[in-house]
DNA sequence: AACTACTCCTGGAGGC
DNA sequence: TGCCTCCAGGAGTAGT
């Protein structure tokens, strides 16, 4: 599930949550979801302090004052929740992530595979009902060899995401359809499957259109949804979706996941199609294949 | 360059 | 109730 808006929502309460704690125990209870670079594990993050976190694209990444980096890529469906220590009293769990198991679930719990254990008692526990999550720890140094530049595109929350540098980046695939094409994180990173339907909706193009099919004013609208869908998303919560489909009444996604119901601007039965095996979201009223 | 198929996994939903 | 099939928000690789 986790696309960008998700990843750098998670982070912005990791941040607050874990920054200038230690890691007192790590355990690692499905070991294929970690990565292969060099011998590093779980067992070299004991002892160290929560520097930062940071993101890139879609992949988290927490700063050790020991000289490593914990990378973490949630996959499809991985999910993080910090259960605050006993004494902390009312406060809630930190969640993101995907919603399935619930949140509430008690941990861990069969589809748990790492537990980091913190100096104030809290406990981070990793969950994926899919085990396509990934994890790395490197060197900082080297954060870059599990996210390189030349696989990852421009950065959406960057200053690099200009009109100029997208329009750039279009015109190398003029004649790739669009749903593929942003989801092709080399080119734009950081956008899923929920994402690209919202915010070709919201510039009110088909998916199966090319760049070189777009005017200039579509493709200005397209770099504006763009932002503005993932801006809405980090202000006013991410995306609710729970076993594909949209959650009734929440304001993202406005058309992912709402096959037959109607579009929020003309009223038309929202269809659903496949583009390269995605399931596919439009109006059939707004965004014209022309 | 562009597209499809297949792979890693498991759970939930819907058809019968 | 059970069994079957399909589907799922990611991303890499191989083949046409």
């Amino acid at each position: 599930m986790p696309e960008l808006p998700e990843v750098e929502t998670l982070r912005r309460q990791l941040a607050v949550s874990l920054t200038a704690k230690k890691i007192v125990a790590a355990e690692l209870l499905t070991p294929k979801i970690l990565q292969g670079v060099g011998d590093r594990g779980v067992a070299d993050l004991v002892g160290a302090t929560v520097a930062g976190l940071r993101r890139r694209a879609k992949y988290l990444i927490v700063d050790l004052s020991n000289g490593l980096s914990l990378v973490v890529h949630l996959g499809l469906a991985g999910q993080v929740v910090v259960e605050p220590p006993p004494a902390a009293g009312g406060d809630a769990r930190i969640t993101g992530g995907h919603p399935v198991p619930a949140f509430d679930r008690p941990l861990p719990h069969k589809q748990t595979h790492l537990i980091l254990t913190l100096d104030d008692g809290s406990i981070v526990y990793l969950t994926d009902i899919r085990k396509f999550a990934k994890l790395w720890v490197v060197p900082t140094p080297e954060v870059f060899s599990v996210v390189p530049d030349e696989r990852l595109g421009v950065e959406i929350l960057g200053p690099e995401f200009t009109r100029e540098e997208f329009e750039r980046r279009l015109r190398r695939r003029s004649r790739a359809r669009l749903k593929p094409l942003l989801l092709d994180q080399s080119a734009v990173a950081g956008l899923g499957n929920i994402y690209v339907d919202e915010s070709l909706w919201g510039a009110g193009i088909h998916p199966l259109r090319t760049p070189a099919s777009l005017d200039d004013g579509e493709r200005t609208a397209l770099f504006d949804e763009i932002r503005a869908v993932i801006d809405l998303a980090l202000e006013n919560g991410v995306a609710k979706i729970v076993n594909a489909r949209a959650v009734e009444g929440a304001h993202l996604p406005r058309i992912h996941g709402r096959e037959g119901r109607p579009c929020p601007r003309c009223g038309a039965p929202i269809e659903k199609f496949r583009v390269g095996g995605r399931g596919t979201y439009v109006c059939p009223v707004c965004q014209l294949k022309r």
